[in-house]
RNA sequence: CGGGGUGUAGCUCAGCUUGGUAGAGCGCUUGCCUUGGGAGCAAGAAGUCGUCGGUUCAAUUCCGGCCACCCCGACCA
């Protein structure tokens, strides 16, 4: 059979779109930029959202939930935000159709409303509008509240995944008594998500503020973390903004301070999305399809007994069903301190051993077993345990000395798995760690930078399969917008941020010659 | 909103130039065969050819309108 999955090296974002179809993640579905999130990637979601919850409540956080319709007049009343929301809203302006026999489907144009509703592309504005009548004192303060939820974005041009435009997230959005305090919510925050990237996603994340020109409307600084991908590009993985008393301004909430006077909240949001899905694809994944770190995947385990027929295959299904038992005995901190181990017994008579084997492997289900007659028939009976992330992935890194597969008593088969999940997210995370950090570079003059970020004359194609190419760039820029904005019609690469943790010594900007604080991070970005 | 392109089976597409009412591969169903890396053979089901109109004895094919989608640009946290 032909080969399903266009290599990386061909074709990056075609590679994508293969893997993601052939996973089953997701589809594009009749409506133009909005997807349809299939079980298995859906299951993903539900484990991002599991573990991020669970940080979230540990730091204190409920959840809530808000309207998905929002009045239009409440997102006049933030400037920022009103102007740079505008442009991408959907709005609902009529509450009725009109359906009479034999005539199509249309609006009832008596029906219209008296004011738009939009569609909220963030909730800001409606959180506040309550937070008004929530906050009175200083002891209403901190406010600490998340919601899971969708939102819309009427994008121009969408990618499963990374830009939909109506997208799952979660938003946090909080309440203070005092700019310090919601200043370090607004740190804190992004340091869950860049526990979260690299601690479930396997995902390096570099931390930082983003430039004034790349921060949300409506905040007064935006900090973020930054990934990247296999091709060299970066992406966005998660923001938490400090917006100030803005919204407390726009919504008039006022509170009374312990000695009597009147103060307006402080705030923050934060937020990530399904973005993340399609972050984690371009992380781990390789040309045999999908790889999800064991933190993150729904099925950990899959076997498949072999044998020609189901007497053949008895004694190996039997072996199956005790290890899977074994495995789903197996306490929680067993394995990650929580969610219990998924385990799948493939067990169809009907398609190849080799059908199963690359079925489970373009999935992404990290362990595979296979167990059959062979094996049965040893004195001391074995299995063999493959491991997703070892495929492929030899003539990459000889040195690890990777095997394909490992044959393993049946009896021990369980530590073995248990044990090769652990280090298999370890793996991944030094891997992608790795391949970032051997492609971040520093450019001191315009010409190392120009030669960094290539311009090619019109073809896109040859441009983006170019993987191995782009890189993250550490660059001094003199701090105006106007160089930034020069630099990204020039060189189509952005400031992602200036990492907390990046070279911090003062410099010349190369592009204008003028003194400059710190060097910063550039890309090309998603 | 400008420039280009495409709408034919569940999917990817051929056929149209030169009009005569439709094909392939994959997928699906069934049977045989096969079981430690995506097998093979055979049979079968499946399409108002995007839509509306025009020309014609006859339109998937030619002409026009419309609609949808894709690519490039613009735009885009």
């Amino acid at each position: 059979m032909a080969e399903k999955i266009t290599p990386r090296l061909e074709n990056y974002p075609k590679w994508y779109l293969n893997v993601i179809q052939e996973a089953g993640l997701a589809d594009n579905s009749d409506v133009r930029g909005c997807m349809v999130i299939k079980p298995n990637g859906y299951a993903i979601w539900e484990n991002m959202q599991r573990g991020l919850d669970r940080m979230f409540k540990e730091t204190g956080h409920v959840n809530a939930y808000f309207p998905l319709f929002i009045p239009m007049s409440y997102l006049a009343k933030e400037e920022e935000m009103a102007e740079g929301f505008a442009k991408e809203c959907a709005v609902v302006t009529h509450y009725r159709l009109k359906a009479e026999k034999g005539q199509p489907l249309k609006v009832d144009p008596t029906a219209e409303l008296e004011e738009p509703l939009i569609v909220r592309p963030t909730s800001e504005t409606i959180i506040w509008k309550s937070y008004k009548s929530w906050i009175q004192s200083y002891r209403d303060l901190p406010l600490l509240i998340n919601q899971w939820a969708n939102v819309v974005r009427w994008e121009m041009r969408t990618r499963l995944f990374l830009r939909t435009a109506e997208f799952l997230w979660q938003e946090g959005h909080t309440a203070h008594a005092t700019a310090a305090e919601a200043e370090a919510e607004t740190m804190q925050m992004v340091k869950v998500y860049a526990k979260f990237a690299e601690e479930f996603m396997a995902v390096p994340v570099l931390v930082g503020p983003k430039t004034e020109g790349q921060k949300f409307p409506g905040a007064l600084y935006t900090l973020c973390i930054e990934a990247m991908m296999q091709d060299g590009k970066a992406l966005q993985a998660g923001t938490s903004h400090f917006l100030g008393q803005n919204f407390a301004k726009a919504f008039d909430v006022m509170f009374t301070t312990p000695d009597n006077k009147k103060e307006y909240a402080w705030a923050t949001s934060w937020g990530v999305s399904t973005r993340l899905i399609g972050g984690l694809i371009m992380t781990h994944s390789d040309d045999q399809g999908l790889v999800v770190p064991p933190r993150l995947a729904a099925t950990h385990v899959a076997i498949c007994p072999l044998g020609k027929t189901e007497a053949d295959r008895a004694p190996a299904l039997a072996a199956a069903q005790k290890l899977a038992a074994e495995l789903r005995a197996l306490p929680r901190e067993e394995f990650f301190g929580y969610e219990p181990i998924g385990v799948q017994i493939d067990n169809d008579l009907k398609t190849s051993p080799g059908y199963r084997f690359a079925k489970h492997e373009v999935r992404g289900v990290p362990i595979r077993v296979e167990v059959g007659p062979k094996d049965m028939e040893k004195e001391i009976p074995t299995c063999i345990v493959a491991r997703r992330d070892y495929l492929y992935q030899v003539e990459l890194e000889p040195e690890l000395n990777h095997q394909k597969k490992n044959e393993v008593p049946l009896v021990t088969s369980a530590e073995s798995i248990v044990r090769a999940l652990k280090d298999m997210q370890r793996v991944l995370f030094e891997r992608a760690k790795k391949y970032r950090d051997a492609r971040t570079v520093t450019a001191t003059t315009l010409e190392e930078f120009a030669a960094l970020f290539p311009v090619k004359g019109g073809d896109k194609d040859e441009e983006e399969t170019e993987l191995n190419k782009l890189q993250f760039v550490y660059a001094h820029w003199d701090g105006t917008r106007e160089t930034e904005d020069m630099v990204q019609k020039k060189y189509k690469a952005t400031i992602r941020c200036l990492p907390f943790d990046g070279p911090m010594e003062p410099g010349t900007c190369p592009f204008t010659g003028q003194p400059s604080a710190r060097m910063v991070l550039f890309a090309r970005a998603y």
